[in-house]
DNA sequence: TGAAATGTTGGGGCG
DNA sequence: ACGCCCCAACATTTC
């Protein structure tokens, strides 16, 4: 009875149902179908899912098992060595196929071939296209070498035309063998084991399929058409939000692609900003291709220049960024909000890492570190690829002299001061011309205001045209040493 | 997906 | 009417 041999589904960075090639390509074999999901904490290394993406991990699981459920298959979950998982459950149930999305990361990448070199000869394996909307090998430029500049990766894409329409979730799924052993997600101990800090995230997030297209709908309907200018705006839903549920896989990005280019066809204001917002989803893609093909990218600067440049180590500099306590507001605000949301605004990422990168020459693999662990949406292309870009160092980077000012940039872009206010409640009774220095504020309206500098809010903790000079001279140096 | 310094221009006040 | 200065508003260059 070959047709009633189950059938593997191993479940990655794909945490859905709808548009999910492996599920369908499991469903329509025939065979039971055993969706599975192992937690193998070991083969990261320092990129061991952070206490943020644990937190979205958990739920993300919860809600996938029951989105399985609903189709009348359920999740099985194991935690062990992945090989060892992988061949214990086709070896038990004697399962024909293997079927899973390909990665990107060098781990997971290294994953792949240890799966292939032990399990190759016992189960037929599948390796299907993984999480892009182009595979890397499928985009190149003239000479054959990789892109690494965007705007000619970006042409070239769209030159290849739209991606593929999104498939359907199937409509019924054959149960898995009963009695196949499985642990609950709870028993994975995803969740902080002392003080629960997760009430921010609760309050922000859904994690899950449902939670990913809810948030697209409200995306489209309400930010898309101003999305140009709307997503430099911090204080207000101008972004997508997306990134998290596009990390875990809740939602595809052809599903994406095809429901903004669906709303721009019924709806001519969303032209201009839905193709600046598909230009950011290419961008995603961007950092996956050079991740890679440099698969050094999240620990090494791309541009080796970098290696010789003067970082300081200055930890209680580093404690006062990630406590969001420099005395720069915008740059507090943002990195309060990483720690009560686990997501900070995409603006306020630059002017914050900036600042840690150039005001305080702390290098980028330090922040990159943090937001690992603080951010549900941390990405090992995405957050390496974004660190190099504002540290300089990167593909296509910011240009070295290119220092954003931290006042400026929230005059320019929260002018009415209502993200500071939010985030950084001690300073909101100063008035909007003051709310992104406080420090220029005389005593009077620090008093009116209830701000005492230093002691219910930081003095800056570095001046700006000093640290401005201070990271030119720096970046200076390298530029020249050739 | 900058900011600051420097250069240029043109309108208005004024002798 | 004219030239001169001031300076905002823009443009360019430099970092």
């Amino acid at each position: 009875m070959p047709d009633s041999a189950p059938v593997i589904v191993w479940y990655r960075d794909d945490l859905r149902t709808s548009d999910h090639a492996a599920l369908n390509a499991a469903a329509r074999h025939g065979g039971p179908v055993i969706a599975l999901f192992v937690l193998d904490e070991e083969r990261a290394g320092r990129w061991q899912t952070g206490g943020a993406s644990r937190w979205w991990l958990h739920h993300g699981l919860e809600a996938l098992a029951a989105s399985l459920r609903d189709l009348g298959s359920d999740l099985v979950i194991r935690r062990d060595d992945t090989v060892d998982a992988l061949e214990s459950v086709v070896r038990e149930h004697q399962a024909d196929t293997l079927y899973f999305h390909r990665r990107y990361e060098p781990f997971e990448r290294e994953l792949e071939d240890e799966v292939h070199r032990a399990l190759g000869d016992i189960v037929t394996l599948r390796r299907l296209r993984g999480r892009l909307l182009i595979e890397p090998e499928r985009i190149a430029t003239g000479s054959g070498a990789p892109y690494r500049v965007f705007t000619p990766f970006y042409k070239a894409l769209l030159a290849l035309g739209e991606p593929a329409e999104p498939d359907p979730a199937p409509d019924r799924l054959a149960p898995p063998p009963t009695g196949i052993e499985s642990l609950t997600v709870d028993q994975l101990g995803l969740l902080p084991a002392g003080t629960d800090w997760t009430g921010g995230l609760r309050e922000s997030w859904v994690p899950g399929e449902t939670g990913a297209h809810e948030r697209l709908d409200v995306f489209l309907e309400e930010a898309a058409s101003d999305y140009r200018e709307g997503r430099d705006a911090p204080g207000t839903v101008g972004t997508s939000r997306l990134s998290p549920h596009l990390h875990f896989g809740e939602i595809s990005p052809r599903h994406v692609w095809h429901a903004v280019r669906e709303s721009q066809s019924a709806e001519s204001a969303l032209t201009t900003g839905g193709d600046a917002f598909l230009r950011e989803l290419v961008w995603r893609e961007f950092c996956h291709h050079l991740l890679f093909h440099w698969p050094r990218m999240p620990d090494e600067p791309f541009n080796k220049r970098f290696a010789a440049f003067p970082w300081r180590d200055d930890p209680s500099a580093f404690d006062a960024w990630s406590r969001g306590e420099t005395g720069y507001p915008l740059v507090d605000a943002g990195m309060r909000e990483l720690w009560h949301t686990g997501w900070m605004h995409n603006r306020v990422r630059m002017v914050a890492a900036s600042f840690l990168v150039k005001h305080l020459l702390i290098p980028w693999q330090r922040g990159e570190a943090w937001f690992w662990d603080t951010l549900v949406d941390a990405d090992l292309a995405n957050n390496a690829c974004g660190w190099q870009w504002v540290a300089g160092c990167g593909a296509d980077a910011s240009p070295y002299f290119r220092i954003f000012n931290p006042i400026l940039q929230g005059e320019k872009f929260d002018g009415g001061g209502d993200y500071v206010r939010r985030w950084v409640p001690e300073l909101a009774n100063l008035p909007d011309r003051l709310i992104h220095a406080p420090f220029r504020a005389d005593t009077d309206t620090l008093a009116k205001a209830g701000v005492r500098l230093d002691d219910n809010y930081p003095g800056p903790i570095v001046d700006h045209g000093f640290a401005r000079s201070r990271a030119l001279e720096a970046l200076g140096k390298i530029k020249n040493d050739e």
